[in-house]
RNA sequence: GCGAGAGUGGCGAAAAUGGCAGACGCACUGGACUUAGGAUCCAGCGGGGAAACUCUUGGGGGUUCAAAUCCCCCCUCUCGCACCA
């Protein structure tokens, strides 16, 4: 054996012994309980990054640790290979995406191998493969028939350089993430998903997940924003129809004294037509397409409108109520008008205030004598509060009155309680060329068919020339759009856009537990006897988007009949990013560290040990270079530890029984015994990978001091060869190649991965003796060394014999003693 | 603005249920071994003080025998959403 740890030719070898003995390998095993685990599975970029690294190193360690613990553990791998980078650089290479997909995967297959991962490589999963997508295409036919998936206009984010839709994520600021150009609302036909309809479900179960941060439960909850409310109609002026606005102060309809509209609002056109405003209603409209950009940019644009020259009438109040166009009013959310009431709105406030509306105080801050004047206003009064100047309804408090008004309005047909979301349908329509193409064709004479089911899947060619500008080929390919009507048999189109890469990350958990199957989508046995995952390992910036679609999609699949499931992940670890002098790895910023150079230069063991040992998994961790050497560092004191007493300890067998030991072995055996508990609780119980770790490093540290001049001992290498295979063994999860060698350096045969894990003795917990401060008015003044199992009483006793502490003490009368067996005493004066 | 989270040495961080603040590591200092050390080992390492002591967990109050931890007020930072009616 070596003397001095060189980890390359190591891994090595032990990698090709783990892939030759399949350990990784997992079947449905009724006998064993299940544990799914999963880390996000990365998209093809190229290269792995110290952030994938981080996260799948932790759930390594997990995984690890349960096997050794018991369980019959699946952890998967794939790639989540559909999507725009591969076209673009595809474009810039001139090659084609395909190729650059799966040449990326290739190597970072080989990535993930050299860092020890335990996958079970025979279920990796490429979503850009065929035999995958064609089963999204069948969910999606099935969620066609039950109206779950739709097609609709709508305005959507234009990228006109790119040529393409963008999700909402991919614009910043306005502009397209990758080429900045201004992106434009166009108006499109799109396919969507109805996840709106499972808006109460996806609300409720975020209060029933107690396995999830509740960071990121709040964020959905922001996200889905349900607020309840009123939907009221205001009859126009001309009595051409109703304007119809959701409120959630219906209590304030008396103040109600103007209308504000989106400029994008379908009424508009009609409202101004014909007045004297026309023009310069369309004029503030174009304005108001342009300013899009700067909207968001800007903190908050100044307000601004333009009367449309119509009136509308309160429907309390039978006040003519000038109709508004404002930019600060959105289309996308409840109806894109909002009746104004400056009194007890802010934004109505300084509206009203700049175009000089009348401000009409109709609520009173409860237990207030008079209510505000509104000439006295400096800003709206928008707390509840009880109404006033509002006829039968005044003395009312505001959340009464806003039942009561809105019942009213409900007998004349003009308001009924209603509930809001900000949430909206998922648009999954997709200009690009690299994903799954949406099954349906379009026919002249029969209209949207969809394709059927016998002809799935549809196949993305792979055979086109990319465009230039970046847009899709499939539009102008004629093999793949031309194509016949499985209804009539004429000639039809097919759909040339392909679905948002969302939906295959929405499912590939469940396919994991059957990849191969080919009768269907999922094996019902296999996904019964996987799911749900039990800990789902992953960066928090996916937080609304793929773990709410994921949601929305489980609870799909389980209304067509293919899971039982409500819930896709039992249990969420949101790891923090890997940052390098304070700022996120960027190569713009020039402080990426790559992962081949730190696992060439210090072997995969210290690059994992780093990642696991330098803060908790839930917090961001600083990268630093003197850290891996620490790491490296430690990794060599402990090869040394076996290395260089590799006689002695192969000539005995560990000890296993504290009896007849001197009182330094049987304490540096109780170490071993407490930090195997440290360890497999800290580990368990809160992935608390940097304390298991510390407390290994004191074990080692204490190993080295008791070895210190005693190597002559006879009763030593026993209890030296358990504690040292205790560090072995708790350390292997984290660092398991150097753990399976030392290992077998001490004459084990198997691997550790099929090892059970190391279990504490209760009875080499216990010490005889155990040290308790002693405070005088809650400070330190002494420690004493005690009985371990003294009561309050006799350790109240010992402290105020304690010479120090009688020093103290002196002649002074003592008030209150309280003392807590096994922790302190403190003496009260 | 709304919501969430976090503030502890020179640095990364520890401290379940209130009970020795700073485990473990990095950096630093001194020493040993050495031709040499950026290897290894030993020792020291929050501030003030020669010491006894004393101060110290963003700031200020409070509860308690005892507070990083619980309560109230304030400050700062990070993240998410953001003119959401």
């Amino acid at each position: 054996m070596e003397l001095k740890y060189s980890p390359r030719s190591i891994e090595q070898k032990w990698q090709d012994n783990w892939e030759a003995s399949q350990v990784f390998k997992v079947r449905e095993d009724k006998d064993k309980e299940k544990y799914y685990l999963l880390e996000m599975f990365p998209y093809p970029s190229g290269r792995i990054h110290m952030g994938h690294v981080r996260n799948y190193t932790i759930g390594d360690v997990v995984g690890r640790f349960l096997r050794m613990s018991g369980y019959n553990v699946l952890h998967p791998m794939g790639w989540d290979a559909f999507g725009m980078p591969a076209e673009n650089a595809a474009i810039k290479a001139g090659t084609h995406p395909a190729k650059w997909t799966y040449s990326n995967i290739d190597y970072m297959r080989n990535q993930l191998k050299q860092l020890g991962f335990s996958y079970d490589w025979s279920r990796e999963i490429a979503t850009c493969d065929p035999s995958y997508y064609r089963w999204e295409q069948l969910f999606f036919l099935r969620m066609y028939e039950r109206g779950l998936a739709y097609r609709k206009s709508s305005y959507v984010n234009w990228c006109p350089k790119c040529q393409t839709v963008l999700a909402n994520e991919q614009v910043e600021g306005g502009a397209c993430w990758r080429c900045d150009s201004v992106v434009e609302q166009k108006e499109m036909e799109q396919w969507f998903f109805k996840i709106t309809d499972y808006v109460e479900e996806l609300l409720d179960y975020t209060y029933k997940l107690p396995g999830w941060p509740e960071r990121v439960l709040t964020m959905q909850q922001n996200w889905i924003g349900r607020s309840t409310g009123s939907r009221l109609l205001f009859p126009l002026e001309s009595g051409k129809g109703n304007i119809p606005v959701f409120t959630t102060r219906a209590d304030t309809l008396f103040g109600a004294t103007f209308m504000s509209m989106a400029p994008e609002h379908p009424m508009v056109a009609d409202l101004c037509r014909g007045t004297s405003q026309e023009a310069a209603v369309m004029d503030f409209v174009e304005k108001a397409k342009r300013s899009k950009r700067d909207e968001r940019e800007a903190e908050l644009l100044e307000k601004e409108g333009v009367f449309t020259g119509s009136y509308c009438i309160n429907p309390v109040t039978g006040w003519k109520m000038p109709v508004y166009i404002a930019n600060f009013v959105v289309m996308a959310y409840g109806t894109g008008a909002v009746m104004a009431v400056p009194a007890h709105d802010q934004r109505d406030f300084e509206f009203a205030t700049k175009y000089g509306m009348p401000i009409k105080v109709v609520i009173k801050p409860a237990g207030a004598e008079k209510p505000p004047v509104a000439e006295e206003l400096t800003e709206a009064f928008e707390d509840d509060g009880v109404l006033v100047n509002s006829d039968r309804y005044s003395d009312m408090g505001s959340a009464e009155a806003r039942d009561a008004i809105t019942e009213s309005l409900a007998q004349k047909g003009l308001g009924e309680k209603t509930i809001q979301y900000r949430l909206r349908d998922w648009g999954i329509s997709r200009q690009r060329y690299w994903g799954a193409p949406i099954p349906i064709v379009y026919c002249d004479k029969c209209g949207v068919v969809p394709v059927p089911e016998k002809d799935l899947p549809v196949v993305l060619p792979l055979d086109v020339e990319l465009l230039e500008n970046g847009g899709s080929p499939l539009p102008v390919y004629e093999p793949f759009f031309k194509t016949t009507c499985p209804k009539c048999g004429g000639a039809a189109r097919r759909e040339t856009d392909t679905m948002d890469t969302f939906v295959e990350s929405s499912w590939y958990f469940a396919r994991y537990t059957c990849p191969g199957f080919d009768q269907g989508p999922l094996d019902g046995e296999a996904v019964r006897y996987w799911l749900p995952v039990n800990q789902y390992i992953g960066g928090i910036e996916h937080a609304v988007l793929h773990l709410l679609y994921s949601r929305f999609f489980v609870k799909t699949l389980r209304d067509l009949g293919y899971l039982q499931e409500d819930e896709p992940f039992l249990n969420l670890l949101t790891q923090g990013r890997v940052i390098k002098d304070c700022f996120k790895m960027s190569k713009s910023k020039g402080n990426v560290v790559d992962p081949d150079q730190m696992i060439r230069a210090y072997g995969a063991d210290t690059v994992r040990l780093f990642c696991l040992f330098a803060a908790p998994p839930e917090k961001d961790l600083d990268w630093s270079d003197q850290g891996v050497e620490g790491s490296f560092r430690f990794l060599s004191r402990m090869w040394r530890l076996v290395s260089e007493n590799l006689d002695a300890l192969t000539s005995v067998a560990p000890c296993s029984s504290g009896a007849g030991l001197s009182k330094d072995l049987a304490q540096l055996r109780r170490k071993a015994h407490q930090t195997i508990k440290k360890v497999t609780e800290d580990v368990r119980e809160r992935f608390h990978f940097n304390t298991a770790i510390a407390a290994v490093m004191e074990l080692v540290n204490q190993i080295y001091q008791v070895l210190e001049g005693r190597r002559d001992d006879p009763k030593l290498w026993p209890v030296m060869r358990e504690s040292i295979e205790a560090v072995i063994a708790l350390s292997s999860p984290m660092v398991p190649h150097i753990a399976d060698e030392l290992w077998h350096a001490l004459g084990h045969r198997g691997l550790l991965l099929e090892t059970p894990w190391p279990k504490w003795d209760e009875s080499a917990l216990k010490a005889e003796e155990i040290l308790v401060v002693v405070q005088v008015n809650g400070k330190l003044r002494s420690r004493i060394t005690v009985p371990a199992d003294a009561t309050d009483k006799e350790l109240e006793a010992f402290a105020l014999n304690d010479p120090r502490i009688r020093e103290f003490i002196g002649d002074k009368p003592i008030r209150k003693v309280v003392a807590v067996p096994r922790k302190l005493v403190n003496i009260v004066m």
